[in-house]
DNA sequence: AACATCCACAACCGCTTCACA
DNA sequence: CTGTGAAGCGGTTGTGGATGT
């Protein structure tokens, strides 16, 4: 048996949003907010603003969901991408890979649709441009890059869990991860993109300047620095640190103390020593940006 | 002018994760 | 601890406008 539908498909109206449904929905969550139950806001959403008494919408919750985080929502940044904001998603597409929805939280005022469509239809092509353009002159690096484009999925659970979760707490200036447990073996970051930096149990006390803006480890903290960005979520950006989570517990299987684990086992999966150059030849210091730098830009 | 193709973006689908009773 | 339902997420599809033939 598959999994019962969220809504009655006959009943809720689907495609494109009229000028009034935006109207509707955006009022509505202007007034009451979300109420915290997307399904049931179609139902609720029966208001009498300004004299004019709406009907419910007629649309499924998670279609609401969307529409508001996408599009309706405020400070949603639209138009074209900054040049700035090319490399940073090219960037951290190849530090993380598809992870949009923590590309998103990079960006500010950008979606996880928006990055993703965008990254789809028009900077894949032009990234992909730019290394062949490289080729000649970088083969080595030019395939390393162009893997990058081409990578594979990620195991579906992780392999090394955590001894107990972490915590997460979001403000306006920084994020804060707590590591209430800690790691089965010892961690090594050595992507996004520095080198060697590792940490286990008995050892959390590393300082990390990384591709997530900065972030640093000390006292069993890890702090996130630099502007928050609540991604394309509803800003509460609670979940975020769930890839962290998941990057921590991927990068901990299936390796001895000496191998380089962590984000890179998402990008390479068994990658050649040559594809290591990117993540593991920056010091600590260096940005994100030096992916960007090593196409040959 | 009519039709075909391409492209960008919006929206949907289905799976996973999370929260809570 | 377990089951259930909602939210979140990433991949995929649909749609409409732009462009080419």
């Amino acid at each position: 048996m598959g999994r019962a539908p969220c809504c009655d498909k006959a009943t809720v109206k689907r495609g494109p949003w009229s000028p009034e449904e935006d109207a509707k929905l955006k009022e509505f969550i202007e007034i009451h907010g979300t109420g915290g139950n997307w399904i049931a806001l179609p139902q609720k959403a029966v208001l009498n603003l300004s004299g004019i008494c709406f009907s419910g919408l007629k649309r499924c919750g998670k279609s609401c969901r969307l529409r508001w985080l996408n599009y309706l929502r405020p400070n949603i940044k639209h138009g074209e991408f900054s040049d700035d904001e090319d490399r940073m998603i090219c960037s951290l597409y190849a530090s993380i890979g598809s992870r949009w929805s923590v590309i998103a939280a990079q960006l500010p005022g950008r979606t996880d649709n928006d990055i993703k469509n965008y990254w789809n239809t028009k900077l894949k092509k032009k990234l992909m441009g730019l290394i062949n353009h490289n080729a000649q002159r970088k083969p080595q690096q030019a395939a390393h890059f162009s893997s990058l484009l081409h990578t594979t999925p990620l195991p579906s659970s992780p392999s090394t869990p955590l001894s107990s979760s972490p915590s997460f707490t979001c403000s306006n200036t920084s994020y804060n991860y707590t590591l209430a447990g800690s790691f089965t073996e010892p961690i090594s970051f050595s992507s996004c993109p520095l080198s060697n930096n590792s940490f286990s149990t008995a050892s959390i006390q590393e300082t990390f300047v990384g591709s997530m803006r900065n972030y640093h480890v000390k006292d069993s903290l890890m702090r996130f620095e630099g502007e928050a960005s609540c991604s394309s979520s509803d800003g509460s950006c609670s979940n975020q640190m769930s890839h962290v989570k998941e990057e921590y517990e991927h990068g901990g299987g299936a390796n001895n103390n000496t191998e380089q684990v962590g984000l890179q086992n998402y990008l390479h999966n068994g990658a050649e020593d040559d594809q290591k150059l990117m993540v593991s030849s920056g010091g600590a210091g260096h940005g994100v940006l030096d992916v960007w730098k090593q196409i040959g830009l």
